[in-house]
DNA sequence: ATCAGTGCAAACGATTTGCACCTCG
DNA sequence: CGAGGTGCAAATCGTTTGCACTGAT
């Protein structure tokens, strides 16, 4: 009857190994967190993440404040960025692995597509923001992916 | 929490007339929760908005839920624009004026500095996205506006 | 007079917190 | 073995809902 005592059975699918980075103390659930971030495709929210966890763990159970306060945990060590989905506002987490901050999101199937190249990076802003010193950016475009604008076309 | 909290009052700064426009009715919680809107120079809360209305009502009150309501109320006749905040996925309203999307949001002190140019509006994106057609997009830039660079700097 | 709009209180879902117990290093 | 992580339950916060009452047109 004890849970602890069972394999936690979350693996890349792609049978690549999981790097869990040093100087943090890797707990079984903090694992289980880690490898859906680390499998992950795009930002998610908490609550995904811990359905996530609990379903990919087979019958192990966790506690949602756990969940939560691993999340901020992994913030704070710097391997994870939080952030605000743009369209809902819902707060999502993500690995920080380098590139892609921008995606194209499609309002069909909800499908969020990173880009890679920045548009922004030769842009420069005009007059009115020469009062202001610019850190970062945050770009998001919306519209609809190939398949969706098809099965849209077809229905007409 | 003492930042520089703008003040913003019930009337419009310049003695413009508000404008309630017609088709809904107006009742007085309505044209209450509405000048402040009218007065805003950026997207607010439901509890920002909330007590605006009531610290300008002069002792009047009001039931959160009516100022929910309201706002849904004021969404669907096309008068407000509901949005997620980019920084911290705030939910928002704001007035449907036509205009400014974008906003410069300063780090230091919050402030959000309307962009009347969209900068994305000489931008094509690359191969990557030919298969996305696009409708619509997102973008906030961060850093310092001059105030607060010329605070930092004084400081060093 | 009618029916949409309101106030109130209770319900809700996501997130946080206090505290006792457990476990990784 | 000890600091720190976890589970649990209760608390909090923003938002929504049901219902009886009120008020704009």
């Amino acid at each position: 009857m004890k849970k602890q005592e069972r394999k936690i059975g979350v693996y890349d699918l792609n049978h690549t190994e999981i790097e869990y980075p040093e100087g943090i103390k890797w707990t079984r659930q903090r694992k289980a967190v880690y490898a859906v971030l680390w499998n992950a495709t795009e930002p998610m929210s908490a609550v995904r993440i811990y359905h996530l966890v609990e379903q990919e763990s087979d019958g192990e159970e966790y506690a949602p404040s756990t969940i939560y306060r691993i999340l901020s945990a992994f913030e704070e060590k710097g391997l994870i960025e939080k952030e605000a989905d743009m369209v809902d506002g819902t707060i999502t987490y993500e690995l920080c692995r380098g590139s892609h901050k921008h995606y194209a999101v499609c309002l069909e199937c909800k499908r969020r597509i990173p880009l890679q190249n920045c548009p922004f990076a030769h842009i420069h802003l005009d007059r009115e923001t020469e009062d202001f010193t610019i850190i970062d950016h945050k770009l998001e475009v919306y519209g609809y992916c190939k398949d969706c604008r098809e099965v849209k076309s077809a229905e007409k």
